[in-house]
DNA sequence: CGTCCAGGTCTAC
DNA sequence: GGTAGACCTGGACGC
């Protein structure tokens, strides 16, 4: 039986391959629906996808971003994912899991407890090393507290400021974060998202001031629709063929 | 085999 | 405050 455990700011959970659960604390659930982001309410977004031909196809239900257990492994994820291809990514993310988890993401304290050797010689993270061993480490000792961050009182303002001052975490990453702990404004530019929308619109490449502005009726939510816009195709029965 | 660059960031002007 | 250059890695190219 293979057990996958992860490390949760409510305690922890243990799953097995055969779907049992263990749970101490407040259980699997809350987990699973943190996760999924069930508690979210997107009215006040689909009011405008509604109007919207390119968007309308999202008010049945879509818009909830799958976000880890812990803000602390996706900013671990997206640090992984910047400069780099997505198979260096998984390569990053995967050695962590293997070497540092118990068959699972590893925790702030795992992650401090190993030396720079580690992330050059096994993760092969270049010079994202320094960067997720500092991040590790500060969050491991209390200085950080990345978890706070889920915190809906916050203003967008405060969430990106907190967020930039980590090391390696700048602009897109940033944005990519937030987005995962229920910030939506910002629109995620970058190598990837830049080219498919272009290539959506049947343009060579499109200015991202003009991006900005598609998507400013959307308000707080115009770095979810972006997203979705582009992620359409993600969504089989939804989008028409690219 | 060398160059480029991928879901960028940091530092130094 | 805006902007070049450097930066690990490794897969994809051109020669």
């Amino acid at each position: 039986m293979r057990t996958f455990e992860c490390t949760l700011p409510e305690g922890w959970f243990r799953l097995s391959g055969e779907s049992t659960v263990e749970t101490r604390g407040n259980g699997v659930l809350p987990v699973v629906r943190h996760m999924l982001r069930l508690d979210e309410d997107l009215s006040d977004f689909y009011v405008v996808a509604k109007s919207d031909p390119d968007l309308a196809w999202a008010t049945r239900g879509a818009g909830r971003m799958l976000r880890s257990p812990t803000v602390f492994e996706d900013v671990v994820k997206t640090i992984c994912t910047t400069n780099c291809t997505w198979s260096a990514t998984v390569r990053m993310v995967s050695a962590l899991v293997e070497h540092l988890g118990i068959g699972a993401f590893p925790s702030p304290q795992a992650m401090a407890e190993v030396d720079e050797s580690f992330y050059r010689d096994v993760a092969r993270a270049g010079y994202r090393g320094a960067y997720l061993r500092s991040l590790a480490l500060s969050v491991a000792d209390g200085a950080i507290d990345l978890e706070k961050l889920n915190d809906p009182a916050l203003s967008d303002e405060e969430v990106a400021a907190r967020l930039l001052a980590l090391p390696g975490v700048g602009p897109y990453a940033t944005a990519h974060v937030m987005m995962l702990v229920g910030h939506y404004g910002c629109l995620i530019l970058d190598s990837w998202t830049r080219p498919k929308y272009a290539r959506l619109r049947r343009r060579k490449m499109v200015p991202d001031a003009t991006i900005e502005r598609r998507f400013r009726r959307y308000g707080r939510y115009a770095g979810l629709a972006f997203w979705l816009y582009l992620t359409r195709d993600w969504v089989e029965e939804a989008g028409p063929p690219l």
